[in-house]
DNA sequence: GTCTATAGGGGGATAGAC
DNA sequence: GTCTATCCCCCTATAGAC
């Protein structure tokens, strides 16, 4: 008699495939131009499910943004605590994780921007960004290397606005880039991966001129 | 007799004033979020005006979207075709000039990004940007620098990326520095000012670092 | 749980008086 | 040119059958 494994879940929870429609619509439109509608559809689903499942619109949106916000800033956290890495490592990695992450999700930070401005108190009611930032190793690791004798931009947050900058503001300004140049998605995509070898270097000399 | 002075325009004119409204709104909610009801408001007019002046809400957007951009842009071209400056000296102006003009309208940015997400193509409607970059002096100079021993990155597009980068997404990412400093605006604006003197000095050493 | 049908309200646009 | 009043469509949300 053979034991009968648990059947492969081709189709998704109706849940689930509501939420990763809503996922692409929002992040596609951002939450005033989105439509239930669109949602549903993109769902293969009717629009009363939605209402039934997530009761409006805006608490569907509201999961779909906390779970963006913190899967996105969940990647920095484990790497700015880290505690066997140096600070250059660091830099190494969070270039190499977000370059990664927003190749393969390439409209989560123009979303994350866009929606934040429309409601800032959102993101901090839901993460303590101060504190974690002020009680991490990196946040440790820079002090001391202030305290050194080592030359170093003196401000942590000029080091994060570079390193962040260098990362993200290309994806942000894509539709201008590949206006500018004429290539396509997949030489952007190139480009993007030149960087993450780039950008810690380039973080390395910048951070180092007084 | 006295001449009579053209008495000084205190009240701008009604169309003026429907679109410095439609441009304060626009810029804080984006086109889907805003109502016509709030720009009428703001400006201090009846709604059926906005209509009677503009026809539609899309057509009074397309307005204040062209304006801005073209604004905006027109900015960077005039130095990036200047004969008369060095690559260098183009990173310093744009840098200034860019930091002093988005600490006035710190929305403009986050506005043109996000918006043009919705609609790519119609920046490229507008403006032929590949034509400009490409024929522009400061093309030009790049690959004069390339030909000659000049140590500098080869592609110009990462030159342009890393400078807007570092200019720009401060203010893009506002609402998080914020967040994670505490800081208020004043303090946020002096740590561009910080940035003006800065950003050409990292550009210049960052574009050597081949 | 999933559908169809519809209520309910908001927002863009216009008619028509002044 | 400017206003009040109103139309009407679209979109969210719900009632109710299956």
């Amino acid at each position: 008699m053979t034991v009968k494994k648990p059947k492969v879940e081709i189709d998704t929870s109706t849940e689930e495939k509501i939420k990763n429609a809503a996922r692409t619509v929002f992040y596609k439109k951002g939450y005033a131009a989105a439509r239930t509608r669109d949602i549903a559809e993109e769902a293969g689903i009717n629009l009363a499910l939605l209402n039934y499942y997530f009761r409006s619109k805006e608490k569907l949106f509201n999961i779909i943004m906390t779970e963006t916000l913190s899967g996105f800033i969940q990647r920095m956290i484990v790497v700015l605590n880290d505690e066997t890495t140096t600070l250059e490592k660091k830099t190494e990695l969070i270039a190499s994780k977000y370059i990664d992450l927003i190749i393969k999700e390439p409209e989560v930070p123009t979303f994350i921007i866009s929606e934040i401005r429309n409601n800032p108190d959102m993101l901090l009611e839901k993460i303590p960004l101060k504190e974690i930032v002020n009680k991490s190793i990196f946040f440790k690791q820079h002090q001391k290397a202030l305290e050194g004798n080592e030359s170093i931009e003196s401000n942590p947050l000029q080091f994060l606005m570079n390193l962040m900058g260098l990362i993200v503001f290309p994806f942000i300004a894509k539709p201008l880039i590949m206006g500018i140049s004429g290539i396509n998605t997949e030489a952007f995509n190139q480009m993007m991966l030149e960087r993450k070898k780039m950008i810690p270097v380039w973080i390395k000399t910048i951070m180092k001129t007084k």
